[in-house]
DNA sequence: TACATCTGCTTCAAATTCGAAGCAAGTGAT
DNA sequence: ATCACTTGCTTCGAATTTGAAGCAGATGTA
């Protein structure tokens, strides 16, 4: 078994993606702070529940969505009904799920935030990238994200289902 | 003045991007740990001081590579003294300024760590890549992280020099 | 039906994070 | 030399985040 490695270009990537996104999401943050009063958090869920044909998700897909854990989920879901944005109610079809649905309030507050979000996003991740680099980008991406998300979470032995081999 | 807006494709790459790092650090986070009881950020702060030629770097110099606030810096800087992996001296120059070194305990602890590390970046991000792929990928990056480097933190009234037009 | 197990969410305590305030050392202008 | 301002780091309190533990509703099997 050789020590696994990365290459130089691969490393380059590497870190580039860690520090672009770390610079992306600063700036992001400190947008909508400003806009809002929103943390990134907070805008991913309402952004999320917005784009919901429905208005609305239950608790876990959300933390799932957002990669988040169950509990800090518990929390900001308390926030955002605390401030009117969103509504929780319990799920008709299970008794044990709850089901976040977005406000008026909460859409309006998402429309004003959305322009100045979209604008930082642009003018810092997109500025430098001609329309066929981003097509690029996204092409490379998604095979990406799909093959995380569908990888077991632990790369720790992905158990065999019962009789294993 | 248009309103500012994304395309699809934009907002797909975006999506993509944002997902992938949250699902590649989760990743990341849960090697370290049981790899070497690290969080990603200590480890982070590891890795670069591991790379500097002198082992060493300046309090502040650390926060800006890492994107982070500087008494959260303080704080973990502060952890991993009392775990002996770094040393804290005050600086030759600067009275003022604090030099951080890795020591040989942190070293070693960055070398049993990082093998994992890197399989695990191999595994998730570079799977679905081909090596032209990643090539492409570092050439799409490398100006986006110069863009983002250059740009004043805060779009916000990027005043003139002094006597302004 | 009764039992074991699983799921979905919340509560809890502990760790981490941030920004504001504070302090000491540098820098520059008078 | 002195004053105003900047810089580098730490301390402090408040907010956030997490994993473990707990609780109640579902599900599958006998």
């Amino acid at each position: 078994m050789p020590e696994p490695s990365l290459d130089p270009v691969q490393l380059g990537a590497y870190f580039d993606l860690v520090e672009v996104t770390s610079l992306l999401r600063h700036a992001v943050e400190q947008q909508l702070r400003e806009a809002g009063d929103l943390s990134y958090v907070q805008f991913q869920l309402l952004a999320r529940l917005g784009d919901s044909p429905t208005g609305s998700h239950r608790m876990t897909d959300l933390a799932d969505g957002v990669v988040y854990s169950r509990s800090g989920l518990t929390y900001q879901a308390g926030l955002l009904e605390k401030a009117g944005l969103v509504v929780r109610t319990p799920s008709p079809d299970d008794e044990r799920s709850v089901t976040v649905t977005i406000t008026d309030a909460g859409r309006a507050l998402l429309a004003k935030v959305l322009p100045g979000h979209i604008e930082v996003v642009g003018g810092l991740l997109f500025e430098p990238l001609s329309r066929a680099d981003v097509e690029t980008l996204a092409g490379l991406l998604a095979p990406v994200r799909d093959h995380m998300r569908s990888t077991p979470p632990r790369s720790a032995a992905p158990r065999r289902r019962k009789g294993g081999a």
